[in-house]
RNA sequence: CGCGGGGUAGAGAAAUGGCAUCUCGCAAGGCUCAUAACCUUGAGAUUGUGGGUUCGAGUCCCACCCCCGCAA
């Protein structure tokens, strides 16, 4: 029975697999990215994967470029290697070198959304459901053969943090329940059908910048897509202003898209048709709050417009 | 030493070196058929901490603590 697995990843989400993976087997290498300078004062920071894995006791690296490492990826002997949000390419030379090969978690079900963004982008594009796809690595990005995938559904008030949530709790058992039929041979990988891929690309500042000429329910989806990190923003008067969560209202009162006004006690902006009530914000240089608390601090708000 | 904003009542914000004010919330009362409405009154503050300048500091100077935006 195999049992030797190497995990490959950087972010949070590759975490709950890891949990269950650690009871059944023996995880005999953590390979993820070199600390990097980041926050305010620009510290060296570790990926939380290498804080997990100091945690349990279980050995970590983290080489510039894979390939520098496998030596030592070969040492104990691997069964197999679980990849999940590494964010880095990894090449044929080191997928192939586990006896079972390379499989790699995805946070979609492919070939839909092949990149770095898919949680994003399913809540963006406003899908009723995304899922976990695992696949058999191979040269190119999420390209490979599928071994299994699990659906869930999305619902209206998902946002960012709680999709990822959820899909990195599917994942790990998706993972738990298909690695015994994947070392059997119980499962044949089967090609991607590649003329329906679609690609998500890293994300940009401009991708969270509200344009207040859409319409209410797509600012909305991008509202959940991109929080509460990396944060959807506007503008007002020159300062950042950060939109965490938002909630559709029927208006069609005012004229000028990202005016804002008051509607039942509390602060709206118009969009394209209807409007947003603004249930939390984050001020640049401030906290995080209320849109009620933000309106009481607003002096005027006749000449007050979000650009 | 990456760049920058901020800390004032429970919350959000004002305050040319001279009585710390406004909005919300809270409490009591009033008005109304009625309200997340309106009116009256009230409680609530060692202005982040420690020094300094000054007749006088929220405000100016020095040091420190904490929060946040950008950038990565």
């Amino acid at each position: 029975m195999p049992k030797k697995i190497i995990f490959v990843g950087t972010t949070e989400f590759g975490i709950p697999t890891l949990e269950k993976l650690m009871k059944d087997y023996e995880l005999v290498l953590i390979i993820t990215q070199p600390d990097k300078p980041a926050g305010r004062d620009k510290k060296l920071t570790p990926p939380p994967i290498k804080t997990w894995a100091e945690k349990n006791n279980i050995k970590v690296l983290q080489p510039q470029k894979i390939l520098d490492s496998k030596l030592q990826i070969l040492d104990p002997q691997p069964d197999l290697m679980i990849v999940a949000a590494y964010g880095q390419i990894i090449p044929k030379e080191i997928l192939d070198l586990p006896k079972f090969g390379s499989i790699n978690i995805h946070g979609s079900i492919l070939p839909k959304y092949r990149g770095a963004s898919p949680i994003q982008a399913a809540i963006a594009n406003g899908d009723a459901e995304t899922g976990i796809t695992l696949i058999q690595m191979d040269e190119k990005m999420d390209h490979g053969p599928l071994i299994a995938a699990k659906t869930i559904n999305i619902n209206s008030n998902d946002n960012y943090m709680t999709l990822h949530k959820k899909l990195s709790d599917t994942a790990a058992d998706l993972v738990a329940e298909t690695l015994p039929k994947w070392v059997s041979g119980e499962i044949k990988p089967y090609e991607q059908n590649h003329e329906k891929a679609t690609f998500v690309h890293l994300l940009s500042k401009n991708d969270s910048k509200i344009n207040w000429s859409r319409p209410s329910i797509e600012i909305d989806r991008q509202i959940r897509a991109f929080n509460p990190e990396p944060g959807t923003w506007t503008t007002l008067a020159n300062k950042h202003l950060k939109i965490l969560a938002a909630e559709i209202i029927a208006d069609h009162k005012i004229e000028l898209p990202g005016k804002l006004y008051v509607a039942n006690g509390e602060l709206a902006v118009k969009c394209l048709d209807s409007g947003l009530l603004l249930k939390k914000v984050k001020p640049e240089g401030k906290n995080e709050m209320t849109g009620k608390d933000f309106l009481n601090g607003l002096k005027n708000l006749n000449n007050k417009i979000f650009i």
